[in-house]
DNA sequence: TTCACCCTTATACATTCGTATAATCACCTT
DNA sequence: AAGGTGATTATACGAATGTATAAGGGTGAA
């Protein structure tokens, strides 16, 4: 089986590598760049498997991913990743790719699935997909105070403001303003456009 | 490799039992009811792999997942199912099934499928997880007309009533008939309850 | 301390929303 | 033809919401 693993930290790229290689009839190329990695693709022929880093030179998002996939004949290509979200790997999928590897998955599991996507599978690790996009470092999110965040929660509930004002103990005219600058944080345009923004954002 | 199968229906059973032995070095065993393959774990011992259909006989939901899981001595098993939905697959994922097969699987995907949890991997098939659950079955959105279903996009996207009477070319007051009518229908306070309802439904 | 920021409340007004009742029209089914 | 349902509009009023301006208190950092 040919592999090509194309990522412009070193480290990674051997590291990788060199687990693909010890498990026997699994032959590895690398390059250090998209270019690279079309020049290898277009000299050598298609690989089984090709695997992009994210993050790399020429990749520009994930329009790199649509050059290799175009270039590499039919074949299954991946991304890997160390920093990509759990919404840039559904991107890379939707877009085509074959599979989406954390740079946290274990040297084991890399070789079952890079095989699996050699297989014509379509890889992608449920626990690292299924993670929310973690409420407490969204952007969006950060920018609200804890008042209203508090304020925001009522609202997904549906509560009037009298009612919100009621259960914190306080003045409906305090939740009015609260409303009013939690929905400016978020570009709403009113408290209903800004539950469904805190929605689509994953907190909430 | 050793996998049991346990499905009531016999045509399925025997159908996915013949794709898997037709790959050779695959050895199968089948069962008829959880009850049975509980039976044949003890007397068989571990098996590399189990296969339960969700549907079955003594399954109870996912209560006869863990009653696998805890018989097969850390191996895996998997949960096969015809009508599941993706939320149910989550769950059964999150209870420790080492990956959910949905019966509309190909052949060979399904094989693939098998090995790879067998290699101690988690499986699931992306398209199928990735499915919002169906917007068109779903209860509470089937319940809606077509009318209410464009207010309700136009709720979502914070839009005030004369807005959407506007963009639909109605008066103000149908569509206040029309907000009326929906939140009703999905047992929301307001339009910003009715919207929350319908995201964490999935429509919308 | 001073400054910045958050939380709080007050007053006031315009707008929007929610609710009710009622009537007309179209369409589909029985 | 009769009846049911959905869609539409009208009138009307009370309630809720959005917006603006102002101001006092608390807390933490510079």
């Amino acid at each position: 089986m040919d592999v090509l693993i194309a990522d412009d930290h070193d480290l990674v790229r051997d590291t990788i590598a060199a687990f693909l290689t010890s498990r026997g009839s699994i032959h590895v190329q690398v390059a250090g760049s998209l270019g690279e990695a079309l020049e290898r693709i277009e000299a050598e022929g298609a690989f089984d498997i090709v695997l992009l880093d994210y993050d790399m030179p020429g990749m520009h998002k994930l329009e790199g991913l649509g050059r290799a996939i175009a270039c590499n004949g039919g074949k299954p290509v991946g991304i890997v990743s160390g920093t990509a979200t759990p919404a840039i790997a559904q991107d890379a999928l939707a877009a085509g790719a074959a599979g989406f590897l954390p740079k946290t998955m274990s040297g084991r599991s890399l070789v079952n699935a890079v095989k699996f996507m050699a297989a014509g599978e379509i890889y992608a690790p449920v626990e690292f997909m299924a993670a929310t996009p973690c409420k407490a470092e969204h952007p969006l999110h950060a920018q609200l105070t804890k008042r209203e965040r508090e304020v925001l929660s009522g609202l997904s509930m549906g509560k009037a403001n009298k009612e919100i004002a009621r259960d914190l103990d306080l003045e409906e005219v305090t939740i009015k303003v609260h409303v009013k600058t939690l929905s400016r944080k978020l570009s709403a345009r009113n408290r209903t456009h800004a539950v469904v923004i805190a929605k689509e954002a994953g907190f909430i």
